[in-house]
DNA sequence: AATAAAGTAGGACGATTGTCCTATTCAGAG
DNA sequence: CTCTGAATAGGACAATCGTCCTACTTTATT
């Protein structure tokens, strides 16, 4: 049975809250309104606000992947998984351009606060990078697979943080077909 | 005579600790104490904090043209100015190691909180921007230049992102690298 | 020296923060 | 039904926030 469906739900409002308006930005009493409980009950639950942060850290984490998971069992090339990877900011473009990345965003936020939970939210980086890197390897590029996926990594990241700067979604489709060019070079012939 | 020197030195200490701690997690105290002078003493040089930080804005950009005319004024080619300009990461890779891209940071918290300066902040980026614009367009790219002056951009701030959330300053030397290859092609004959 | 202005210090203020306590309600086992 | 523990509500708490006021000191002008 569903019995967690407080503690999922306060999960679930915090990581968007935490998303949209920032993790110091986002108070219990926000999250409480979100989840239409008594701010009280936060104590209940969850003992400090760095737990419901840690909460939400682990549950992007492993949504991450289980994406990246569902992406692998499917009989496509490295090569379509990557732009499978790429593409994921044409999807999310709208947020993106109101919000930025996820997880570059609060990564930023957390090493500017000196946050002990900024090693465990780029430890979702670090769910990307494996990965990425393993699909270059798959593409027959074992010696720099890291350095391609941290490439795409950072490519990613700058796009976002400018889409959402300038507000604008043609610089999410601009830089998206050139890193897809990028990557058709890189895996020519495979 | 330097009469405005209070007040500068509010903006110089509130400049960095924005950059440090953020904008939001920086307090009226903590800049007082960085200046070293009483927090009610604020008031009398800024009417509210989001005065400070259009100050601080202001400061920013107008330091940011006076480093980019310094560029303009050398005999260096435009190649080469683009190529100073990239290579400010590796010049300031601690901090950024540190603290991520002062102008990027900023206007994704700013973005976050819905703040009305979010605009101003932007403009610092636009100053890039179309310095960056001017340089391709003198390299002859009359038709991209501005979408190359994005790119750039966009590659910057990914950098950044990434080096500061694995605190890997490794990353920043191997796409810079990377970037100064692209440069190069796209200069090739200038 | 007298006066006005500029600059500074220290603290009060209402609001909001994260945290924590206690009383009440609910659901299931016996 | 009774009892027990999980779950919730509501509010108290000390601390901190941005803001603002008033009194004091310094500086400049005449």
């Amino acid at each position: 049975m569903p019995a967690a469906s407080t503690r999922d739900s306060i999960i679930e409002a915090a990581d968007g809250l935490f998303y949209e308006k920032g993790f110091e930005h986002t108070s219990f009493a926000d999250i409480a309104d979100a989840v239409n409980i008594s701010r009280g009950n936060f104590y209940y639950h969850f003992k400090t606000k760095d737990e419901i942060l840690d909460a939400v850290i682990a549950e992007r984490a492993s949504a991450t992947r289980a994406m990246l998971d569902d992406w692998e069992m499917t009989g496509e090339s490295p090569r379509d998984r990557i732009r499978c990877y790429i593409e994921i900011m044409i999807r999310n473009r709208t947020k993106i351009k109101k919000y930025g990345c996820p997880v570059g965003t609060l990564t930023s936020e957390l090493a500017k606060l000196g946050h002990p939970a900024l090693g465990d939210a780029n430890g979702i980086f670090t769910v990307f990078r494996e990965w990425l890197r393993d699909q270059f390897e798959a593409l027959g590029r074992k010696k720099d697979a890291d350095d391609l996926a941290m490439h795409v990594l950072a490519r990613s990241q700058g796009i976002a943080t400018l889409a959402s700067a300038f507000r604008d979604e043609k610089i999410i489709r601009k830089e998206v077909d050139d890193l897809c060019d990028w990557l058709d070079v890189i895996a020519e012939g495979c």
